[in-house]
DNA sequence: AAAACACCTTGATGCAGATCAAGAAAAACT
DNA sequence: AGTTTTTCTTGATCTGCATCAAGGTGTTTT
């Protein structure tokens, strides 16, 4: 078995896979490698793959009037993106781009129809899609009813689950920017979560004290 | 053929069916009338069954802390909603009420995973879903980067398609909820739209006035 | 090692929209 | 038809966060 269908085996997504369907896809993927800062794909651009992220952290944004870019999402490794090129039309309604250094594999649109028609693989896929729908719905609960603290918690304890210590590789500006505000913002709540004694993020380290 | 399966033909989401599979559904479909105000599921109900919207209006909302309502979405004619049910769990993510005199088809889930065997069938529900991820993707962007007077246009561009001059049967304050504001911001935006020559809003009617 | 560039912090100011309050209008109920 | 209840409006006030500005720190480039 290879490297790739043993990462497979670990991602979220297709951890229920059977052995045959993982190797599959191993076979149909191909990989690349991102740096920091990396754009993988424009909002706008025609595609045919959708990707799975296996390292790294790649930033899904809109574009809005005003140049302001408002992150969607920020998928970790495991997490499947850009399948609306599935079945919506060929072009990404995002750009992604590498947070810090990342890994994806770029699985093409048609061989990945093909893998659709087995139904444990199928069902696979569309509870990742309604895991992301329920992400979304979420994020709209979020934005709409509470504060800056509150959606920074949020988005620590998705991004590192689990975790009351970690190390943390995203600047603070994109960390702000995931949840909707602005650096000067963020940087002023760290401090005050800080003297708080709620949260300390020194370095590349943060620690989370208690009920988050 | 039954009026119930002339109309899941009118309805967007089915509308690619087959006349053999829009019987199948039409069979299976338990119509239920809701009057205005009227729950229909509240979060974190458990339940066996989606829902295709015939007529009126369902607000999706969210509790929030502080009592609040998230609007989630507000589902109008010709779209299924539910449909988390299917996949993620069995309790419902989210609160459904009327707020229109409403028509609802309930389908039980069991007999829809019968349906979504059928690969067409399947690929009309695939194709709402990603639908859905759409809208709630275009959500965010409007939450956090456009203004109350943004969010309304768009409001009433997905709820009345096409049209410059209609009929609206929503309460104000539930026209504010669906835009994530206070009544009375969306009552001084009214005014000053109004002034402008961009909006009018009198008793059951809306004009607007050139680009949204 | 210096220069250039991003990122981060802290202060000052501004503002869109929330909240509070209270009266007016409309709708629902008896 | 009248009473209660809900919705709508308008004014006054408040506030969380954005924006602008400017200096500091770190990191990459030459």
């Amino acid at each position: 078995m290879t490297d790739l269908s043993l990462l497979i085996g670990q991602s979220e997504f297709f951890s229920s896979l059977e052995t045959r369907h993982r190797k599959q896809l191993a076979e149909i993927c191909l990989p690349r490698s991102l740096k920091k800062r990396e754009i993988l794909f424009l909002e706008g651009d025609r595609g045919m793959a959708l990707f799975l992220c296996a390292r790294g952290a790649i930033q899904l944004h809109k574009q809005s009037p005003g140049g302001q870019e408002v992150v969607i999402k920020v998928i970790r490794p495991g997490e499947l993106f850009a399948e609306a090129i599935l079945f919506e039309r060929d072009k990404y309604p995002v750009s992604a781009v590498a947070l810090e250094p990342s890994l994806v594999y770029m699985i093409p649109k048609m061989q990945f129809d093909c893998l659709l028609l087995h139904t444990e693989f199928r069902n696979d896929f569309m509870t990742s899609i309604m895991k992301k729908l329920r992400y979304l719905t979420e994020q709209v609960q979020y934005l709409t009813a509470y504060d800056v603290e509150a959606r920074l918690f949020r988005f620590l304890r998705n991004q590192y689950p689990g975790k009351q210590v970690f190390r943390i590789r995203l600047s603070k500006k994109d960390v702000a920017a995931a949840i909707a505000t602005s650096p000067e913002t963020l940087s002023r709540l760290l401090l005050r979560l800080k003297n708080e004694g709620k949260l300390l993020w020194e370095g590349k380290q943060i620690k989370i004290s208690a009920p988050g």
